[in-house]
DNA sequence: AAATAAATACGTAGTAACACGTAATTTTAG
DNA sequence: CTAAAATTACGTGTTACTACGTATTTATTT
């Protein structure tokens, strides 16, 4: 049975190693790792290995990054993301690119093989317990949904400490017009009457708005 | 030479295969390692260890609960912890507590050897890295102390999204008193004049506000 | 006891945000 | 092409926050 070649990166020593021990004592085909986003390309740009498991925040390159870049370079690699919150983005990034799956810093030791084994028949991967929290979550963006690409945008000015004449001015309409943008987010996000609770709930959901 | 007997415990599977297995390859005196923070309280109370290196954030008990807790109940094993984030709380719980270090997730193996020695020696580890973060923050909150009990008082509760009238009532004074303490806060921080500029401030430095 | 700092409070005035309504224009979707 | 949704814009009025000055009453400190 010939293994798929795999290359490993991470900015933690600890994990690297973690993950190289691993792979290496189950005999998968590790052909080599790196320590930073601009190693882990330059291995698969030279390598091309069939699997790269990445560490989603890396210096140089995150992981995502290279996703993308390798996909206008055309490269095959399938990209395997470490992560260690669940993030609901990556599903969706998942399927524009060549994502097929991610290992979340809690996974046993067993789903990550799982995980490569999955991709390693061209399939992605992506666990039960991460399906769940995906599908859990939801309730609170759904609100979000529920806005105009125009209030988005508008929104995320205002979590970035945008006055109305200032968001006006970046978006070339009149300060009246986003006034009556924030009313109607304010309306839609059903936030009690208070002041500046727009501004709170932006601030707070900041992380939200991507 | 004889070796300090040290357990370690995460709950990420693959930061504890990396620790454990750099530990036996470098000839630490291993003797035992958990998944948890129950599992890893038991081991110290059973084997009393000379070192336990903790996750800070475990299921059930975190590493600084068991720091708690171990001294409480006067156990003598020297407690360091592994974090992912620099957290300055952790310098100053350490003087208190039998915290006698910390790993930082993107620390080199050697610096991990460094800080088992030293904390070996019965001698407390910080390495340059952290005190650097540690010395260059507190800038921030130079500004902070410039501030009266009552000025923080209500810098705490406008981050807490009170508005003037409520923060009065709360403190039983004039909301134009709290009007004027705002005025001088803003004075005192130095903040740009920009419409809720207080709010914002209060937002993002919540943290700060102990 | 005197000096200093902190907390309290008000006057006056300007700006920003919010509420609610109306309405024209442009985009999107069926 | 037509209906619906989104974007744009303004009128009018209220409330909250901000700026700056003044001033009295409590602590605190020397």
């Amino acid at each position: 049975m010939r293994k798929d070649s795999i290359i490993i990166a991470d900015d933690h020593p600890l994990l690297l190693k973690g993950l190289s021990d691993f792979l290496s004592e189950k005999n998968y085909n590790l052909i080599g790792q790196g320590n930073d986003g601009r190693e882990a390309y330059n291995l698969i740009a030279k390598l091309s290995p069939d699997i790269a498991i990445l560490d989603i925040q890396m210096p140089y390159l995150s992981g995502i990054e290279i996703a993308k870049k390798c996909q206008s370079n055309h490269l095959k690699t399938k990209i395997v993301l470490i992560t260690f919150h669940k993030e609901r983005e990556l599903y969706h990034q998942a399927q524009e690119l060549n994502i097929f799956g991610y290992i979340l810093k809690d996974f046993a030791l067993e789903e990550i093989e799982n995980c490569i084994k999955t991709v390693s028949d061209g399939k992605r991967f992506f666990s039960p317990k991460i399906m769940e929290l995906l599908s859990l979550k939801p309730k609170q963006n759904d609100e979000l949904d529920h806005l105009t690409p125009s209030e988005k945008k508008i929104l995320k000015l205002i979590a970035n400490d945008k006055t109305n004449k200032e968001i006006a001015s970046l978006l070339f309409i009149s300060h009246r017009t986003v006034e009556k943008h924030r009313s109607n987010i304010i309306n839609k996000l059903n936030l009690e009457q208070k002041t500046n609770s727009l501004l709170i709930w932006a601030k707070e959901h900041q992380n939200q708005l991507h």
